[in-house]
DNA sequence: CGTCTTTTTGAGCGTTGTCAAAAGAGGTGG
DNA sequence: CCACCTCTTTTGACAACGCTCAAAAAGACG
């Protein structure tokens, strides 16, 4: 479990590069120009995959790149002073990881990956020299930095004001949307993290999780397959999620 | 209580500009050219003060500027689909808020004076344009908004994991490491929020708030005096503290 | 000085965490 | 391919931390 060479490239060359890439449109959601892709692609390393379990990146360690998931799932960490971890968010494919060390030059968070995962690495000084040409990059910067702060706040909100049911249900309804928003089925999927993580993630005891799920299932709301996930009763769900997501669900242009 | 009007200067001629207004250290703590300074300066808004209770931005307004607080306190916070609050943050002397806005172009969260409050308005469309010709600015606006994910993520920490007495004790000691940075004692300080603000920031009921800070008192761990604090054991309550402040630790350069 | 709000304090209850153990899933090697 | 081991998940019993309700005390404000 060592942290992967950032210099590792993994066949450069072969690998589909972002006007190919079907997250491209996520990923960049911004009318570039043709050359402007092309001058983000240079910047671009595309890394081997990280096996279950590798890290990323590792938290104190010095801030290089942002990433954006290609395929597989990440989450980000703290390791407290008691030693235990404490799970501050889950990455999906499309998703970009690592703004967070901009401020000190240095990743507050480690990142590991929860399955067989691939990634682009986007160094962030090249990135940044990027924006003085492209204007609209750094607005979708800014905008990629904004939306996390919003999404963040929402997650102060779960854990704040919600009780178990209705972090559950947010936990959830949250997937579904991001999975829906790259195409995939908002009612069924598969959770890649453990209910130890959910658990961590959301301020809940791994137990209580579990019987929430089931109590979910008795209750008709859910289908639970061990980790694969359907959502029978969507508006029911909704409904449990309650308080307003106004980050989360407003779609973006 | 309504919002103020954006386009209301209050007396701009005659109040201070950045290159003298003492926050200016921590407010742009980049090393501009006088001649940027200036530039800052020209787009910079001083507004007339607000009263306590009133508005700077209410959330779904339209998104035109950040601000930096001067004088005073002001809360964010969102109104959950129950009708009840959700304060989201804390805005002191030399903070900025607002960032939130850029991704929808729309406020997620209100924004609330807790006393009279003088802010200086940075229209961010300006501002951005201001970014292309100053890249330290871009680069001190890309490590402000990667500075408050951390935060947040710091307080998700805190709201997740920590139980009654930890948040407290965090929510004080925060407060002190603040003031410390603005040139304030950090050990004796006003609290401009009420119990029941305390408490719906930390996910807790106010007569916890109070119960904890009373036995604080009788543990010799701090002193108050109704608003007034004044932390006593320090060291004790670093070790409450507990987890790691990664962000809030670290002084910036 | 009276009224309204905020803060404090007390009593009792409920949700969720902890501990423990069984059941299930996944991985390894013979 | 199965047996075995380990890790994860589930389920149950119980306890505790923090919430709710209620009322008194202390401030704030006109």
């Amino acid at each position: 479990m060592s942290v992967i060479n950032a210099n590792t490239r993994f066949n450069s060359k072969l690998t589909s590069q972002c006007q190919n890439c079907s997250l491209s449109a996520l990923c960049l959601p911004i009318a570039l120009a043709d050359e402007d892709v092309n001058r983000l692609d240079q910047i671009i390393e595309r890394k081997r995959p990280l096996k279950k379990g590798e890290l990323l990146f590792r938290q104190g360690q010095e801030f290089d790149s942002v990433f954006a998931v290609r395929t597989g799932t990440l989450k980000t960490f703290n390791i407290t002073n008691t030693g235990e971890e404490q799970i501050t968010g889950f990455y999906c494919p499309s998703e970009l990881l690592g703004l967070s060390g901009i401020d000190n030059n240095t990743y507050p968070v480690s990142a590991k990956a929860l399955e067989t995962t691939t990634v682009c690495e986007i160094p962030f000084a090249h990135l940044e020299q990027l924006t003085a040409q492209i204007p609209s990059l750094k607005h979708q910067i800014f905008r990629l930095m904004s939306r996390k702060i919003c999404d963040d706040q929402q997650m102060m909100v779960l854990l704040g004001k919600k009780n178990a049911d209705e972090k559950v249900a947010s936990f959830l309804m949250n997937l579904s949307h991001r999975f829906k928003k790259r195409g995939y089925s908002a009612t069924s999927f598969r959770l890649s993290m453990s209910r130890s993580e959910i658990g961590n993630y959301l301020g809940l005891a791994v137990e209580t999780v579990s019987r929430v799920m089931t109590r979910f299932q008795k209750n008709g709301l859910i289908d639970v397959d061990g980790k694969e996930i359907t959502i029978v009763d969507l508006p029911e769900m909704e409904k449990l999620v309650g308080v307003v997501e106004e980050c989360g669900k407003i779609e973006h242009a």
